[in-house]
DNA sequence: CTCATACTTCGATCCTAGTCGAAGCATAGT
DNA sequence: ACTATGCTTCGACTAGGATCGAAGTATGAG
């Protein structure tokens, strides 16, 4: 054999529906106790626990006590990357799972990808600030925030400069797996959606990946978040 | 259940090591018969042809007849990609496989990784450009081609606006695994791989991701990749 | 102190999927 | 035509792991 990295063991882990169930959820951002988890794989509390155990002793999600339950999340924002590359890919080569829930048209609608909105109104907002010019694809293909960008931003109530920290970057566009378009993520996608959620505009489904607007708030975003010459 | 892309399926098939030895040695990106490939993990052809089968089934890999030969590449950018961001996850969290092979030393120092140059020496590339500015990280955190790197290239035999092809990121950092720092890759990178070999500075090993150099080649490498001012 | 809840550990069961031997096609060379 | 090579299909074997019931530990509530 040869040298590397061993992918066949975090692929093995993602490999089991069940937990490629809980890794899901957890994209959400949020963290999730151990019976959540369980709930939403469909399995038992004790199959939930070891799949857990595998999984925090694998490095992939961190878990926290506090009182008698057991938070779970991400343990890094690689973790979430690598699931988004994989979400993409899947997508891409057309495997969707079958059983369609019956959110399904609102999970396509708005939803979180990882900790930034994606769905409809995701590639819609990174349409706007494309037609606008407000993010730019640099030479090299990545995308960059102008500063009429940053200018709009700031009239939005986000501060860029402040949202970017250490590795991550600022702009970061993200393969849509319902819409196979991109949207915006990075840090200041992460500070898009925050705020729509600080606006009251967009509010997280309860237990769920989607992102429900009022009629009358999709159209303050539609209308912050034009589309130029169309 | 709910929707979505199931990376539970593709999860699967890059956990089972057999399958993950054929794909890591398809990043090479030559393409590999089948018997190739079933020497390369370890496995009798029916074994293999089995798991080709799959992998051709769910879309990572194509396959070519040629002759009684049947060739097989990985289908897509976005497979090497979903690999790589695997790698980087996996080399960060320690999982690193066991039976270190003989040429380790030699895989280090340097290799490809996916279509272009990693290890010590791709590592030493990126960081030459990133301290003459040829490269500089974008506002965004990616990074970007300037143009005196454009001109560098140019001086190096490299044409970088040809080989900025369709979606392809021209410049895009990757997180190597022995080294744990970022080397170039996107289309700038395999350029500057190819143009190596074609220079006759580096070889590839037969059968193998280690690229080798002769003393005297890297010699000339380290020279026209400078690090300044250090 | 007692009871309920949240979670883990242990043990047993069951089933999927990886594995190879043998045989079957296809192509190439002579 | 005959043989060799590359690969696939079929069938059977086996092991690893996913699953759950039952019992065990920790925390909180009354």
């Amino acid at each position: 054999m040869r040298d590397g990295p061993d992918i066949a063991l975090i692929g093995s882990l993602i490999g089991d529906p069940a937990r490629a169930n809980m890794l899901t959820a957890l994209m959400s951002g949020k963290a999730l106790t151990a019976s959540e988890l369980a709930a939403e794989a469909g399995i038992t509390a004790q199959t939930a626990s070891s799949h857990l155990g595998k999984l925090a002793n694998a490095g992939l999600v961190d878990q926290r006590k506090q009182g008698r339950h057991r938070y779970y999340v991400l343990s890094d924002d690689d973790v979430g990357q690598a699931l988004e590359s994989l979400m993409g890919l899947a997508a891409k080569k057309g495997h969707l799972r079958v059983r369609t829930g019956p959110n399904d048209p609102a999970l396509r609608k708005a939803r979180v990808c990882y900790d930034h909105l994606a769905g409809d109104l995701g590639v819609r907002i990174y349409d706007s600030l494309l037609s606008q010019s407000h993010v730019v694809p640099a030479d090299d293909g990545s995308i960059r925030l102008t500063e009429s960008g940053d200018a709009f931003l700031q009239s939005f109530g986000i501060n860029p400069a402040q949202s970017s920290r250490s590795r991550r970057p600022q702009c970061r566009s993200c393969l849509d797996w319902s819409e196979r378009r991109y949207h915006l993520a990075g840090s200041t996608g992460h500070a898009i959606y925050l705020r729509l959620l600080e606006l009251g505009w967009a509010q997280r489904l309860e237990a769920s990946r989607v992102i429900q607007f009022s009629s009358s708030s999709e159209k303050n975003l539609l209308a912050q978040f034009p589309i130029l010459n169309g």
